[in-house]
DNA sequence: GTATAAATGTTATGTTATAACATATCAATA
DNA sequence: TATTGATATGTTATAACATAACATTTATAC
């Protein structure tokens, strides 16, 4: 597991996320565009999910967007290219950690400091439960609420 | 997989479940009231999710409830013990196939005829899963789209 | 430079969910 | 059997999440 629970250097994490969703648009044709950007800086900002609202509020702080319409076009176009997931326990969204792979993501919700963590190797698990019934499956959700190791053995570390 | 996508005795299938939850509240302690053992009912009336405003309608038709609080209350009496499962893609209910086990399902929704079928099996999966971060899991939702064998042998399976 | 597609701007509304508080019912027991 | 404490229901109001539909602007390709 990428731990965002451990202390690590965000600005570096948050600086190569952008830097690799940057190339991603590039070489797949991708606008990038102002809110875009700004969308997914605000998801990098931590990482805790956010609900569009959230994001919203900080769109509009910047003047880039006012309108729910923006902040959920903006999210769903992160979404759709896999630069960001949503998490459907919370109703948000958080920024992806691995932006390079295409993957289904599991994400690990702690319950104590709010982050959300993220790991890949759900896919072809997920293949494998589906098998005895013949299920064909299109899209994977594991999303797991809990604690992590850091606020199980700290006081808060939110 | 209990394939509920498939052709069943579904007049069997809803008594036998409503029987094993009477007798799992009866062991328990708990109050099947009137609101919820009518919500367990419409949510057994077919193997597809309704969300809480489909309920509600339902229970106001039958006089038994009219606002918003009502229904929800009834639904997670239920979800809480067990008896149904809420689906966190589709933001909707779906009663439990196998109401006497204590387990983490993982459902399967078909996108062709919105059935929701569930296995068992996802509980230690998930524990395995978050073992390497350490992350100690609480609850955990596994939740599939695609498309049940029925329906991609068929044109329509609604 | 015009046509086309993509993205943004805007209005309005639809959908899902809960806070907060009042009232009624149940279950144990004094 | 009256009291009481816990549980469940009734009600108002609003919070929170999301999208349909259509107008306008900006980018891109020809």
């Amino acid at each position: 597991m990428q731990n965002v629970f451990a202390p690590h250097d965000h600005a570096s994490c948050t600086q190569s996320a952008l830097t690799t969703v940057e190339r991603a648009c590039a070489e797949r044709g991708l606008r990038l565009t102002p809110i875009r950007k700004r969308t997914l800086e605000i998801l990098l900002e931590g990482h805790h999910a956010l609900g569009a609202y959230d994001v919203l509020q900080k769109l509009s702080d910047d003047g880039l967007a006012d309108k729910p319409p923006m902040a959920y076009r903006a999210l769903n176009f992160l979404v759709e290219h896999g630069f960001a997931h949503r998490v459907e326990r919370l109703n948000a969204y958080v920024a992806c950690a691995h932006p390079d792979a295409d993957h289904t993501p599991a994400l690990w919700i702690c319950s104590d400091c709010h982050k959300v963590a993220e790991t890949a190797q759900a896919a072809e698990l997920g293949q494998r439960l589906g098998q005895d019934g013949g299920f064909s499956i299109n899209t994977l959700t594991i999303e797991a609420e809990g604690s992590c190791q850091q606020c199980r053995g700290e006081s808060s570390n939110d």
